[in-house]
DNA sequence: AGTGATCGATGAAACGTATCATTGACCCTG
DNA sequence: CAGGGTCAATGATACGTTTCATCGATCACT
């Protein structure tokens, strides 16, 4: 494998300035330069990072571990890191624990020995133990999507619960006075949380009720199992509003509701969703839901662990908790709605 | 940051003796093995990679590029990589090269200058020179969904034109004569060689015509637009059977002749869609469709490139092509349907 | 008791690079 | 023409490991 010394004895010159080729090529004369260049092409040579690294102590390398790739949600949040992380000049690599925090720890572990720049984790799975490693050897980490514990780690989240907030009041602005939570568990942060907010709106609406329909799992057939729960209910039985945990489920309870059992969506039973998936606005009937905005997490995530580590010194933990935004379509917008 | 010569310090032996801890534990005494647990672990020691690297020349990281990682395919091929590279000892790095081969070239160049252990390629996008690069470096590359350039390289696909023949023939069998194939560009090799199957099957059988409606992209909103345009014509002209390019377009379709245009799938056109992605069974209509098998694609790009990685010379180019399954649900199983 | 053999530990060398103080060549200025 | 200044190139050193030849000590066996 030919080394940074053979190119020099190629081209003539020292080690040194073929080096300095390669990391300032602007200090170096343009007929030394051409000689190296020359010489780089002939041998083929190439770079290894590792000893670059090992001498530097420096790693341009950006590490974001996700929950679970297969879910395109933090495929796109993937996406605007891995942007916003070439515009800084980081390469990303990623991983993928999918819900196991012996795998996440094994890859933290990794990057760690790595030495990368910095980490974004976005798994909500993180051992406490892994935490306190990175806080020991100050390795730039950011949350995504997750609240830090102890308030150690910067982080950027939505805020959930002003999500089914909105959307409860959206709902109640239709017209609708019986609502429904489908979803679960609540021990799921990001899902207790949606729940709280839309109980709290609830409650600040005289005559209108909250029911809470649990699931294990937030997937389609969570939703199409509690449609055909709901269809089979007497009708005045059945919610005229339906908040879903996620938009998987909304989509299941659109296809169990409306097109198996044949209630309408809106007309009978408004439905909203939340995540803003790309599958949301072309389901049969477009889904209203609550967005959360992936290019936003990963902009910003990127962001707090460049500011970080350009740094040096521990910088003031910064949660930022984003907004969401209610997305109207057709699928909470009701016949004779007020003002329609 | 503390390195092994402090260790070794602390713990009152040489640094040989460390690195002996370190990679071959069974050979060191169990005393001295103690006191060296206890000093990485009181100096919080973690071994650095890159110094490790340099000095055996070796990775233990395994590359993937994916054409674009938002595509919950992608996620799961990855997911099934990362799965086999485990049980090699292997970690997984992932990298998405969106459509853009100059980024793709950028991070071949990344992954060889961090000397990965092997690459799997599943863009489609990769330039001649990077191929160039990989072969001259001998680095075990192995193409996924792609057949290899001059057949320098292994690769893994699935029989496309196989795929969609037994659409067809499925088809034909449920009592269609009118076919259509929607999606498009030709230009696509995948894309290309399923419409050639769908001709050469249709040729085959007399009395059966195939129309080709072309599309850009095959993408949800694709499928909409050519379902309206079915829809708008008269009955006699609208084709009795369907094979979509992708699950992507056929929700599409399904969607806009379905729900909205009120034409009965299958009854008045059956459709078949290819990938069988997750959302596929859980459609209004459940979607018969052409399995694309993403955990076999990933296990068999691991092995290849390990087996080309532990023969160290260059093996035999293996081209191994997967006979896609076909899963018949609902959306295919036409009323009226010979023998039902 | 002497001879090998085995085991555990040592210490130096090497991996490929970046860095930096030093040197040499050259030009400009007074 | 002397002297200061700039620009290029040099060459030694250090980074943190692994590896390997060497050495001492312990043990089993004749």
């Amino acid at each position: 494998m030919v080394s940074i010394r053979e190119v020099a004895e190629l081209a003539g010159v020292s080690v040194g300035t073929v080096s300095k080729y390669l990391n300032t090529p602007h200090r170096v004369a343009p007929a030394t330069s051409d000689r190296v260049r020359r010489a780089i092409k002939d041998l083929g040579y190439v770079r290894n990072e590792a000893a670059r690294q090992m001498r530097t102590g420096r790693s341009n390398t950006l590490a974001f571990v996700a929950l679970e790739l297969r879910n395109p949600f933090f495929g796109e949040v993937a996406h605007a890191v891995e942007r916003r992380a070439a515009e800084n000049g980081l390469f990303l690599v990623l991983a993928s624990s999918d819900g196991d925090p012996v795998r996440e720890s094994q890859y933290i572990d990794m990057f760690v020995q790595q030495r990368v720049h910095g980490l974004i984790l976005a798994s909500g799975t993180t051992r406490p133990e892994d935490f306190e490693l990175l806080a020991a050897r100050g390795i730039p980490t950011v949350l995504v999507d997750a609240y830090a514990p102890s308030d150690r780690f910067s982080s950027v989240a939505v805020d959930d619960a002003l999500g089914t907030r909105r959307a409860v009041i959206h709902l109640i602005e239709q017209g609708c006075r019986s609502i429904a939570f489908v979803g679960g568990p609540e021990s799921v942060r990001q899902i207790g949380e949606r729940l709280d907010g839309a109980r709290k709106a609830v409650r600040e609406h005289p005559g209108v009720t909250l029911e809470v329909i649990a699931t294990e799992e937030r997937i389609v057939t969570a939703g199409l199992h509690v449609g055909e729960v709901i269809a089979a209910r007497r009708p005045a039985e059945r919610p005229d509003g339906i908040v879903a945990a996620n938009d998987s489920v909304a989509l299941g309870l659109m296809q169990s509701l409306g097109n198996r059992a044949g209630l309408r969506v809106p007309a009978d039973i408004a439905l909203v969703g939340f995540d803003d998936m790309e599958f949301a606005a072309t389901t049969t009937v477009p889904l209203t839901t609550v967005r959360r905005p992936r290019d936003i997490f990963g902009r910003t995530a990127v962001d707090l662990v460049r500011d970080q580590a350009e740094a040096g010194v521990p910088l003031p933990v910064r949660t930022i908790v984003i907004q969401p935004e209610l997305i109207v379509r057709e699928s909470s917008l009701r016949r004779g709605r007020p003002g329609a």
